[in-house]
DNA sequence: CACGTTCATGGAAACGATTCCATCATGCTT
DNA sequence: AAGCATGATGGAATCGTTTCCATGAACGTG
């Protein structure tokens, strides 16, 4: 038990030649067919598998790519995750998970984790702002970020869902029902988003119905019931998330607002509970995990000169949450 | 741009000391008073972080946590990861995300990423059977399995809901309400919830009404709809697991199939949107963050000498999908 | 006063890979 | 035939840390 694991010099002793060729047949480098047969037998025969700390330590890199997110609970990070992880097996680069929970002292803390570990690559969902990334960036990571992007950082990659036809669509539908009162029930980070539903609203709009809630269920529920009950007269609301549009059934049906009779409801992202939901939810789909597979493709293509980023389509799915403006 | 970190040397040459008495300074070994305060105060200047690759290669071990689940798409998954990344955030390890899809191959394919990484620590919902855990044991990993253990494997701590009796629960409720056609709609590694199935059910028992699905969505919702159409006379289901419910809740829709007054259903995992279904899914309410979480300390504790493993409680959470048996 | 013990300390050897560079053989050109 | 380019090869340096060991000082004890 507890066999030591065969090292590159072991290799090279059975095969009769130097570490450097050992090195050199199995990262690709030139070799002479006989020498390269042997070393692969060789190799094969001992079970080499080489250890990625030597080669890490070597060239000042771990080669993984980290990836961190507000919060691997929620349904959609978790499918953009799945999308780095597709990714990533595909080129056999591990990925180090952090959670953030939207919050920038603790995305701090794990940029340092990552950085420790000499990690390079990051695709992150940022949560501080662009300051924050600042050291981030200038200490040689190369960082792509996904579904949103840092406010005013645009010298980095980002792969987003496009929010704004998203928005526009939703409010579109929402407006062609009749609607003239609609709220907006938003996360952290969701400041585009916002802007565009104000200018999509134009004159309708009205500040007190943009409410904005932290990252947790809790804070969503607290939200969403709060502006039910101080603005009764709103009839639509559009969520900016599933765990919004979570909070935003709970409260109403707390509340005794029937969906879509007295309120009619929009959420961001579809997900599969949406459909079993009563009434089933209309939503703005996002492809969470294209979202995910294309930022860890860009990272591991290393940025390349050009930060440009990527907006992948959202789709309006109509299923019974929205109804004509309730009769005043 | 791009500066070069600090290493250990820079502090020792700033601070005037050896490198070795940087690095006990800095790992709690002994040293004067006076030395100590001094490079720390350096180190503090210089912003040194110690690099793990160096540590790691030296310590041939990566220190962080690898982490095995079938599906982090999947919300029982998701919170278990939640638990463990809880845990290794406290300790301030990394930790290294692979899914295993519940094939065993590709979790050996991920064992060894893992492996190659110099990882020493794992928790991992296992796919594979006692076999296949066999080289991996013997290479000196400490592992933790989480939420099922692998078949025959008694020797490695699991952290485990107690299934026995939530299965027992969910069928003595069904029973108590009237209903002896039940079937059991499971997925991968279920093996000893079945057997208590079986068990609790015993005369009832009708080995048809025993399903197994693999673990997508598409291969869940074949199972239910398959054993919704060829068995109608059943009158409850027990679901193991949210995908399981969440293709329960949608064959039986499409089949007409009124719940709970045709088809009276349990599903193993609480969910947030359990209460959003009409109706809202009376669930076997399992500790899946807390279960991650325990791994990771039994994983970090270093497993100790006896492998026992612990057992969380399941809850029964009536909420609205059962009734009594339908009149025949 | 001599000797042994205890401590702080720094030099140097690992750890396992990659990679620079020198060496040597081979084959081609002039 | 001599010179030169080419390509295969191995030795040795390197990455940044931990840890073993030797050194020397300080101190207490017989």
């Amino acid at each position: 038990m507890n066999v030591r694991r065969a090292t590159i010099k072991d290799v090279a002793e059975a095969a009769g030649v130097g570490v450097a060729t050992v090195s050199r047949v199995l990262s690709g480098g030139s070799a002479s067919p006989e020498t390269r047969e042997r070393v692969l037998t060789v190799a094969a025969q001992l079970d080499y598998r080489p250890s990625a700390l030597g080669r890490n330590l070597r060239q000042r890199r771990s080669g993984g790519i980290g990836l961190l997110v507000p919060d691997i609970t929620d349904s959609f990070y978790g499918r953009l995750a799945d999308g780095v992880l597709a990714c990533a097996r595909a080129a056999g680069e591990p990925v180090i998970l952090g959670t953030t929970g939207d919050d920038a002292e603790r995305e701090a803390e794990q940029i340092g984790v990552l950085l420790e570990q000499g990690v390079e690559r990051v695709v992150a969902v940022p949560a501080g702002s662009a300051e924050i990334w600042e050291p981030t960036l200038r200490a040689g990571l190369t960082t792509v970020f996904a579904h949103r992007c840092a406010a005013g950082r645009d010298d980095v990659p980002a792969v987003l869902a496009d929010d704004r036809a998203g928005v526009r669509t939703a409010i579109d539908y929402l407006t062609g029902l009749g609607h003239r009162r609609i709220a907006y029930l938003g996360g952290p980070g969701q400041e585009q988003r916002v802007s565009v539903f104000r200018q999509s609203l134009g004159a309708l709009v009205d500040e007190e119905l943009i409410v904005s809630a932290r990252g947790s269920r809790d804070s969503a529920y607290a939200a969403a019931a709060g502006l039910f009950q101080h603005r009764p007269d709103l009839t639509a609301v559009l969520a900016g998330g599933n765990l919004l549009g979570e909070a935003a059934v709970l409260a109403a049906r707390e509340l005794d607002l029937r969906v879509p009779k007295d309120l009619s409801l929009i959420m961001f992202d579809d997900v599969p509970w949406a459909e079993l939901c009563a009434p089933p939810l209309t939503v703005i789909a996002q492809p969470a995990q294209d979202i995910g597979y294309r930022a860890a493709e860009l990272v591991l293509r290393g940025g390349g000169r050009r930060p440009r980023g990527v907006l992948l389509p959202t789709e309006l799915i109509v299923r019974g949450s929205c109804g004509p403006r309730r009769a005043a």
